[in-house]
DNA sequence: TTAATTAAATGTACGCGTATAATTTAATTA
DNA sequence: TAATTAAATTATACGCGTACATTTAATTAA
């Protein structure tokens, strides 16, 4: 059901009459050039303007022929994520995590990953708000295991300033919750954006200390 | 700039010639029946169904029509709001809090509060995510009143578990903070459905923990 | 009664995402 | 070469929110 004109199987070398079906060159030659003119629009005229008929306008081609290459815009906007999220896990890896000692480690890559998307709200939305798109759920995180992939910087950091002190089983719960709260974090600073919001840092402070020294009360 | 509709300014009673505007109460009856027939929309037909074109169907006019009254399709959603709001605040208002620990009353209030988002999911798209609307920031919240009064509610029980332990402003801030961590919980177990998230008391614990126990530490 | 005036109501149109139908294109087969 | 076939492409159409233009309706002034 998942993509299906990514790659579009070629359905076994079927039948020998007819049009033949796009070689996977042109096929990703195509999609290229889509994913390109879509992140320059971006770029340039804001997530805003970025529309099905626009993208096609700067292709050369009819908005529908866009379906040939991608299921729905969603599935193009998708293509920019990468983008997005290059940035973003670019910059995490640039931070000075050595030194420091481990919870004060994850507070800087919280900070820092928390930073990006308010300091980016458009990025931000274009990764979770995705409006206007005919779709009920958005539960393209989780299968999309590259993207999973990344935020195993999270689980690496965590899993250090943890060390040991919680079953493996747990301590996903906690950085589940963790992740949790920075995402509340982000997404109340993004959307209302005029609200004099407490520190950025103390937020993740808070929302750290409450994931890691929970006492044992049972029930 | 707000709510232009809602009341509209008589101006003044300016001008005795041409078609007078219409009373205070021929307007608040239209904009009443707008407003039910939305309301029996959302319900019956779900929130996906609601439209303009549909609304004005349902009230026997042209869809035009509709921004005599309201300024935009999210205006008329707002009034559904309240409903919604009714329900919820209701709901926690006939929580059992009395006989227990404060703590454990905060516990119970921001858990119901957490459930009642997750458990209709529908409600929550409603007033938080609004997609499909031409609005660039959701600040609708802050500069509503009545809305904020609701939210007291909170206010309340967490002074009561604060009890003077921190300066007013600084409780302020850890409210915020927790009312980011309990949104961020809901908001990713409603539009990330199908992950397995930890058991919805124990995130919710987890907030409450963080933004209460935190140990002084400087800086 | 008629003309003028003003608000309310409606009609039309735009760009949106995309479902579906029709058309074009590039290959094989007769 | 001409007919057939299937893929790629495009045209058309629908419902969406709503800006803007037009029409209708209700009042007063002439």
């Amino acid at each position: 059901m998942n993509n299906k004109n990514a790659t579009k199987q070629v359905k076994s070398g079927r039948s020998k009459r007819g049009r033949p079906a796009l070689s996977e060159a042109q096929r990703q030659e195509m999609r290229d050039k889509i994913a390109l003119a879509t992140q320059r629009l971006f770029k340039e005229e804001g997530y805003r303007n970025i529309s099905m008929r626009r993208i096609a306008q700067e292709v050369g081609c009819a908005p529908m022929t866009l379906y040939q290459y991608y299921d729905s815009k969603l599935d193009i906007l998708h293509t920019l994520w990468n983008e997005v999220f290059d940035e973003l896990f670019g910059g995490l890896a640039e931070l000075e995590l050595e030194g420091r000692e481990a919870q004060e480690q994850l507070q800087h890559l919280a900070s820092a990953y928390v930073s990006y998307w308010v300091d980016n709200p458009d990025h931000y939305r274009l990764v979770y708000m995705t409006e206007g798109v005919s779709q009920s759920d958005v539960s393209v995180f989780i299968d999309d295991p590259d993207l999973m992939a990344r935020y195993q910087v999270f689980a690496e950091v965590f899993g250090i300033v943890c060390a040991n002190a919680f079953p493996r089983a747990v301590m996903a719960k906690k950085l589940d919750t963790l992740m949790c709260f920075l995402q509340g974090i982000i997404h109340n600073r993004v959307t209302i954006s005029g609200y004099p919001w407490p520190d950025l840092g103390d937020m993740v402070g808070l929302a750290i200390h409450g994931v890691l020294n929970q006492e044992p009360k049972d029930e």
